[in-house]
DNA sequence: ATATAATATAACCAATCTAGTTATTTATAA
DNA sequence: TTATAAATAACTAGATTGGTTATATTATAT
């Protein structure tokens, strides 16, 4: 499953887009405004900045902005950021076919299954989102 | 996401679809054929019983045997049944749309996806298992 | 300079879910 | 009547989720 977490990165991600290039928004008002746990955005946040999208200033009038362009992210990048490899059954993690079969038709039908989620979730982008919906989950 | 415990209930329900029509198979035959663990077979066979697709005669010389055509069950409904609603996210299992906002996009970019998943695992039998893979994962 | 506002990092925790195991009961064919 | 098999129910260790808490670090307004 998708978690809360990578939700809330993906709606974090959307708040910084809607706001003007170059400006920044404190961690506290993402949170306030979203209205998500304020030590989650935090938490997040630094998994979004190791990755390069979002960069912060500290102290007074300190805050984080978008480094990159949010059409350039898609959601699948952020949900496997944040949770790791995405895989609707435990098959499709061990990369080898199930143990002593040669071929598994089962997993084969998992496959196309999440390779149909999947392409939506690479269709869609921050940008989408923040245009789409000033306000959102 | 999808349990081993789902994908375990496809796979007992392929194993008697692979048999000759009014035959009956052990439980622990059936764990013994596809290598699963026998407690969990039974565990899982008594909810297929319930669904009324399987059903048992007990004492010696008893066994499990199919009761419905197996290209009337598909992948989606062996999986609610076992593991209850599909949801790749939260968000997708709360029948009202986020808290106090009016539409969020992000809800209806997870139902696209899932959709499409679900799609998939809808148009796929346990005949069509039966036929194209005699053992499986 | 220095208090303060903010990011940044790390560790911790309760509740739930997963993937089982164990034990007991009931029905039936031989 | 007894071995065999399904059926039912309760329990459990370990992992995951969705957080909280505590502390360190840094930049800037005053």
């Amino acid at each position: 499953m998708i978690t809360k977490k990578a939700e809330y990165a993906i709606i974090i991600l959307t708040e910084l887009a809607s706001h003007p290039q170059g400006t920044v928004v404190t961690s506290k008002e993402i949170a306030r405004s979203r209205a998500l746990p304020p030590n989650l955005v935090v938490q997040l946040l630094a998994v979004l900045k190791e990755e390069g999208w979002t960069g912060g200033t500290r102290g007074p009038s300190g805050g984080i902005k978008l480094l990159v362009d949010p059409s350039e992210i898609n959601l699948r990048q952020v949900i496997e950021i944040i949770d790791g490899p995405i895989g609707i059954t435990r098959c499709l993690f061990s990369d080898t076919p199930c143990q002593n079969k040669t071929h598994c038709s089962l997993r084969g039908v998992w496959a196309r299954a999440q390779n149909n989620m999947l392409s939506v979730l690479e269709e869609v982008t921050i940008r989408d989102l923040a245009e789409k919906a000033p306000r959102d989950c």
